[in-house]
DNA sequence: CGAGCCAGTGACGTTTACGTAAAGGTAAAG
DNA sequence: CTTTACCTTTACGTAAACGTCACTGGCTCG
């Protein structure tokens, strides 16, 4: 049986924390493409989850309309080689920087177990 | 011997790869005060590991404010305990954040690693 | 001593990612 | 039949993070 599951505007802004306008603005710069039921926005299960992958990325960073192009090159018809080998080596550039990313987050976390450890040896002197 | 090396400010921007008006945005918003020889900027070693932390918070996607706030915070005087306990507090709830921020991280990574095979099958099937 | 640099201070412009208000269409419920 | 609850478009507003421009003030090199 089909999943034929729809949502409105307002069921995915609920869902994901955020307002309409957010969401009518990203199909504004071609982020989704919803239906139309007349004037209505109908959001089928893949603009649901193109709408979860758009708010993934903003959280990694990137701007709206680099989020744009993955999305679609990442979906999009790879038939030829050439396509093909573009995208590799856009994944292999995106994965160095996600690495750098990774690198950093783990930097600063080992800097703040230190800062927290010293934070705690303080209140254990204070408190006794 | 003391390492009293100073910086200009094009030598900071040369060295982070970002324009001088930048970093007087950034001093504009407090978040950097060099000392001024006249009203030249004269840049200390502190200052440009603050302003190597500034960039890196940027990288992290903190928005400036926070980024002053949290140098400032983990800089700062830490005596009383309410501070202590403060900072302590938000360690765990920036420590959160960026773990989320890294499991993101590596789900992308992983599905990268898909796309990539799928297109080197793909490539290989081609070109043979 | 003038030309070429680098540095500084406004101050206005720009882009991104929305917020917010105005004005209205539709459909069910009281 | 009006109120309520959503939905729509249009359009101006805004905050963050700079870019850009205009003008000014030392230095120093030939």
């Amino acid at each position: 049986m089909e999943q034929q599951r729809t949502y409105s505007i307002s069921d995915l802004s609920r869902e994901f924390g955020i307002t309409t306008r957010t969401i009518r603005y990203y199909e504004d710069q071609g982020l989704i493409r919803p239906e139309r039921k007349g004037r209505q926005r109908i959001y089928s299960r893949r603009d649901r989850t193109r709408l979860k992958l758009i708010l993934r990325g903003k959280r990694l960073g990137f701007p709206l309309k680099e989020i744009g192009e993955i999305i679609d090159m990442y979906n999009g018809e790879r038939g030829e080689a050439r396509q093909l080998r573009h995208m590799c080596a856009r994944i292999r550039d995106d994965r160095a920087m996600l690495l750098r990313r990774r690198d950093e987050i783990d930097a600063v976390l080992r800097e703040m177990d230190a800062i927290e450890s010293q934070c705690l040896n303080s209140l254990a002197e204070h408190g006794e």
